[in-house]
DNA sequence: GTTAGCACTCCACCCTGGAGAGTGCCAAGC
DNA sequence: GCTTGGCACTCTCCAGGGTGGAGTGCTAAC
């Protein structure tokens, strides 16, 4: 890593934030005369040649001012960046925001996207949590019609996984319901990441080896645990916020950015990739995610919790010129108001 | 009604025609030209002109061509138009697309509005069967905490609801079960939309009034189902398609359209109106919605069924300027295979 | 009623020149 | 040796003007 002066990265600074303010490449004299730096124009422009030649900066065209690259805004996020601290009138609306917000956990999160997207102007994104980091609550078997049952699975936290399987044998409903009520006593509590295992033990007990019933029961539950419960589903709301940027309104660009989140699993990867941290607000760059289709935008993602257990990511999607110091405190806010709303007993 | 003579029709037909195909005004020099209209350009300017007062046709400006009027557009549909039959080959390939579809009811229909948005360029909607318009299967209570329980509905077609419900009382799993087994023998196979009646015929009958386990299953079955059940949802794919149109290429104007499409319950209001209909396709201008916001859209809707049964509606949206004659068959040919499909027995 | 001809209108496009912003480099200053 | 003012240069943006093309409305002749 290349060392930059305390002059150097003054300017750094001062690039990207007037950049993220208008969306104009920068010139030297904007610099001098507007950012504290105390040097004249003439040496800013020096800097400003140093700073391109390292890769933090570049020009559209000779003769225009600099923008930052990905690398510049990189720096600036990391090191340089001061964000302001939320002020209490804004905290209060989201707060607010959240008044009136029902027991439907669904609901909940897709209303948190839409609150993301409508404080912080961009597109807000509330990744579902995992089935599996709740734990058992419920299994249910519902005989649709000879050979075809329908599994409702559902976890503590109040969600629903429904499931069709098709069976070799025909089992009647009065059956089906014993299955459910066995795996029931079984599971109850078990964290649903668990259950695979505990099935698998639970199989080699003697009692199961020689009743039927309970065999078949376990053996039901192993094919729909065996599912990709992982999956994870994703809110988007507010995509047309993105329309606002300028930076957007070159249509053929605007096209490649919408049908990108078009496509969800894409989405739900690049959230997967911050889910891993256990840290706050995370940024990440589209470059920096091997999506190059995503090349051109900005995740800004904090993970929220129920107590200590980790149950997905939230954030904002945006152009790389974002105001960072305000979505940021916003992003974080909005993750810990949600974590402690998880938490509230009647919340399910 | 005025009367147009038939070569007041012909110049309109090859008018709307041209404007369809490219998008730009219609000269009368191309219609005399291009189209087998008999008579000098001269006569189609005096044509043209009285069309034009009629409100069939306006100028965007002095001295360019004509463009259809919503009027012209609608008259053209309801009396001109002829549309091509589908190809062969295009039914095969829809046919194909339709293929490896899973049991998954929802699944189904999203790739169903997936199937519409490519093969017609537009964007596709399929609005979901109204839980009423099928039959009861299983109800489950599940009590997830003190004086709080989930339900969970699920119709004869596979549709889930759930729901949470608050009690006063405080209510064991046990006794919950009791009341499942009950309902699910009392309403099995019962029309969702009879289920209140018949909820009602059953309160009072003597072995319920005397009995508090039935009475109170139906008292709580009675706040599930006049829960509204109605309100449908939507799926709508392939929005980016619409930024292909060179209508939409003004950033203003693909703002407003996206925004209408982005509040769901506005497109489900527009859905819900054609689905009044028994015809087949049925083509609804934005301007004849009431709906201002979608005034610069239009939908070409066709219902789709199981058996007799009208279960929703399913269609293309797209700009005013579409090719109606090669969508049309293609929306109803899909709405066509779509009730095929749900008619087969392992199709939930 | 239809047509050819003509004058007219408006738009889209291209070219041009000037203003403005910003740079790089050089030579002088501290 | 770093900093600075000055200057020539580059590039974009925009307004203004000119041109060609498309299309119209009107009129007079058929």
């Amino acid at each position: 890593m290349v060392e930059l002066t305390k002059r150097d990265q003054e300017v750094l600074d001062a690039v990207v934030t007037d950049y993220i303010n208008t969306g104009e490449p920068v010139g030297s004299r904007t610099i001098s005369k507007r950012y504290g730096v105390k040097v004249s124009s003439a040496t800013i422009r020096n800097v400003m040649a140093d700073l391109e030649e390292l890769g933090f900066l570049l020009q559209p065209h000779t003769s225009a001012g600099r923008i930052p690259t990905d690398k510049g805004l990189r720096f600036y996020l990391d090191f340089l960046m001061r964000y302001k601290s939320l002020e209490e009138s804004e905290r209060t609306m989201i707060r607010q925001a959240f008044q009136g917000i029902h027991k439907d956990l669904r609901e909940t999160l897709r209303k948190t996207s839409r609150i993301l997207s409508t404080f912080c102007r961009q597109a807000g994104v509330v990744l579902w949590p995992k089935i599996t980091s709740t734990r058992f609550r419920h299994i249910e078997f519902i005989r649709l019609r000879p050979h075809q049952v329908m599994v409702v699975l559902i976890s503590k936290s109040g969600l629903l996984h429904n499931h069709i399987l098709d069976l070799k044998d025909d089992i009647g409903q009065d059956e089906l319901d014993k299955y459910s009520h066995y795996l029931n006593d079984l599971l109850e509590n078990v964290p649903l990441g668990e259950v695979k295992r505990r099935v698998l033990e639970e199989m080699k007990k003697e009692k199961v080896l020689f009743d039927e019933l309970y065999a078949k029961a376990l053996d039901m539950s192993q094919r729909v645990f065996q599912e990709n419960l992982e999956s994870g589903d994703v809110f988007i709301e507010g995509q047309t916020n993105l329309l606002n940027n300028p930076e957007f309104s070159d249509v053929q660009r605007l096209r490649r950015i919408l049908e990108a989140l078009e496509d969800k699993s894409r989405i739900v990867k690049l959230l997967d990739m911050t889910l891993e941290t256990t840290g706050g607000v995370r940024i990440t760059l589209g470059s920096e995610s091997e999506l190059k289709e995503l090349r051109e935008i900005s995740l800004i993602s904090s993970p929220y919790w129920r107590g200590d257990t980790l149950l997905g990511v939230l954030g904002v999607i945006g152009p790389l010129r974002m105001d960072y110091s305000r979505i940021i405190p916003v992003v974080e806010f909005t993750a810990s108001l949600l974590s402690e709303l998880l938490e509230e007993p009647e919340m399910v």
